[in-house]
DNA sequence: TAATTAAGTCAATATGGCTGACCTAAATAA
DNA sequence: TTATTTAGGTCAGCCATATTGACTTAATTA
């Protein structure tokens, strides 16, 4: 059965193979992330206030709840980080229709940081695939869509 | 210049849909270690430790050395994790050719958690790939692997 | 009017990093 | 052979990010 499976199996599915994979998405990340953390060190921030910036960015007006269903963190987590942006003038907060809710939106300041955190990124992603066709591309981006949970998925789709 | 760039680009390359590769980015990496995160809970272990279980476990006879440039941690960091590791017998050390250096490798159990742990990101991304044909999942590799800083790509060789 | 929802807050706890300072023992270079 | 470098260890303190649990307020909805 296992001779079997060394038969059948293509070589891509072997288990060495899918280590390779786990190791690529742990160092990718790791570097991926590292250009942003430098700068956020400066500014006495961490990863955490580059989310949330950067879905406040993406999607203005965005209320807590909806914020947090995008995070998966506790309130009291991004209660620190939130607290800090808004003092820190990155963040402004104004009340909803339904005025339980508050909407969040960047200042200028804040549009200006967020530039300059994801600007990093989207070079050094932009610098990456310029070099690959669409095939490769789009293999990656359906893999990496698979490896969400299906549960969250659609919350992908959803601020996209 | 801005409109002759717009024909130019193909829409791959856009700052929009770069965007969604960040956001792929950080969904995908959170669910990937959400189920190991699960198991490592129960055992007061956690991610950090998942890593040097997972490089002993691919290299046995690892210098602390060697690990600490693998995980790219200081030393501090790395020690707190590895003697609970030894402490609670998951990992095993032993005295090097240079005596200076220790040699680290899984024992029996620390081998059984590493299976447990591992398994489930294997099985993740083999039931993810298989339905991707060669093509996509070599894209999906090759693009993981330049995202990668410079520096960095020689260690995932290193070890490969 | 009662129940639910959105948001906020206080307190305690855990994990995973960091810096800095300092130590020992072994290997290597001058 | 002595001096320096290297591998590893340790103590102390700090910070960021997350958690659970308990409780509050105000607005909406049943």
């Amino acid at each position: 059965m296992a001779d079997l499976n060394k038969l059948l199996t293509p070589i891509y599915l072997n288990e060495k193979e899918i280590r390779k994979i786990i190791e690529l998405m742990f160092f990718s990340y790791r570097d991926f992330t590292s250009g942003p953390d430098k700068i956020l060190e400066k500014i006495k921030f961490g990863r955490a206030h580059h989310r949330v910036i950067y879905f406040v960015g993406k999607r203005n007006n965005l209320t807590i709840k909806e914020l947090l269903s995008i995070l998966k963190i506790t309130k009291q987590s991004l209660s620190r980080v939130l607290n800090q942006l808004v003092k820190e003038k990155y963040i402004v907060l104004s009340i909803g229709e339904d005025k339980r809710t508050k909407k969040l939106s960047l200042s200028r300041r804040g549009l200006e940081l967020e530039k300059k955190l994801s600007e990093i990124q989207i070079n050094k992603i932009f610098n990456v695939i310029k070099n690959f066709n669409e095939n490769e591309i789009n293999g990656f981006k359906k893999v990496l869509f698979e490896m969400i949970d299906h549960k969250n998925q659609n919350k992908f789709n959803e601020i996209n």
